[in-house]
DNA sequence: TGCCAATATTCGTTATGACGATTATCCTGC
DNA sequence: GCAGGATAATCGTCATAACGAATATTGGCA
């Protein structure tokens, strides 16, 4: 964060390098998916979305559900969903039996779409970490989970 | 990304569990650090400058000096800074040298801003690091910064 | 039943982000 | 010294994010 050391400052703390290379690095990563899918016309949000629902099947998910399973939290995924109906890359119908939830699903032309970037997708990935051998990959993909798990106090 | 296996589907792939996990990681420390920042009125951006410029001292930076030392990159430093500007937490001053250039320093205002929150960041970011083994940390450290150099290709 | 808290989603508004185009200034080679 | 390209910053515009407040519906309980 800091940058030349001048001057009486805090000395540097471990955690708090932790926290920028977690930052820099997921912006780093973020940026070339994120160029990806502009030529797609996609956000990450609205990528996200997509994979969400394809997991998820013909039944569909509520708003809420869809929030909470995505990445990185969608304060308003209404208007998220809204301009991907107009694209006609999901659908949504008001659920029956509880009349105030949404069932959102994804469209013939969404799996499309999300098909055709499956490929590029898993490219860009595997290039990206190309230069980290397995074992290594591994122990950080551990630690990371170890880091959001994080008993309460 | 996805949640419920169903259908036909791409096996998972190792880098995109360590991309999902960067994401999810970095978003979750986030947005604890925004909540803290949002008490004083700053975004995360803001306060980055803040410290950046305070890093550099009474030198002062220009914005692209600024823009290349943040931890995740702003398209509009010059929005960014007026904001502060108006707040009177920066000033800017045009060089007389390279009369391209603006140079932007942290007022006595920013650095008690930015004083009154080291304790309180300091405090978050061991917080949420409390359950990680010290050695463990450093390894974090160590992976993510070796996901970033990347050599060309 | 009818009231009230809880839940799910939507909407109004303001701030910030993204992207290009533009302006001002400098530097290089002739 | 000057034309043309490079660099630094700014600005116009539109899209999206953030934050609350509002609406609709349900379920529990007196």
């Amino acid at each position: 964060m800091d940058s030349l050391p001048r001057g009486p400052r805090l000395a540097p703390l471990l955690e708090e390098d932790v926290f920028v290379g977690l930052q820099r690095t997921a912006d780093w990563l973020l940026q070339g998916i994120e160029q990806l899918l502009k030529t797609q016309g996609l956000s990450q949000a609205q990528y996200n979305v997509l994979r969400i629902l394809r997991g998820a099947g013909p039944r569909g998910l509520s708003c809420r559900e869809i929030g909470e399973r995505m990445i990185t939290r969608d304060p308003d995924m209404t208007r998220l969903l809204d301009r991907m109906e107009e694209r006609g890359l999901v659908a949504r119908e008001r659920q029956q039996i509880d009349r105030r939830v949404v069932t959102t699903r994804v469209t013939p032309a969404g799996l499309k779409l999300l098909k055709s970037l499956d490929h590029p997708v898993r490219e860009y990935h595997r290039r990206r970490f190309r230069h980290i051998a397995g074992a290594r990959l591994k122990t950080l993909a551990v630690l990371l989970e170890e880091a959001r798990k994080r008993e309460p106090g």
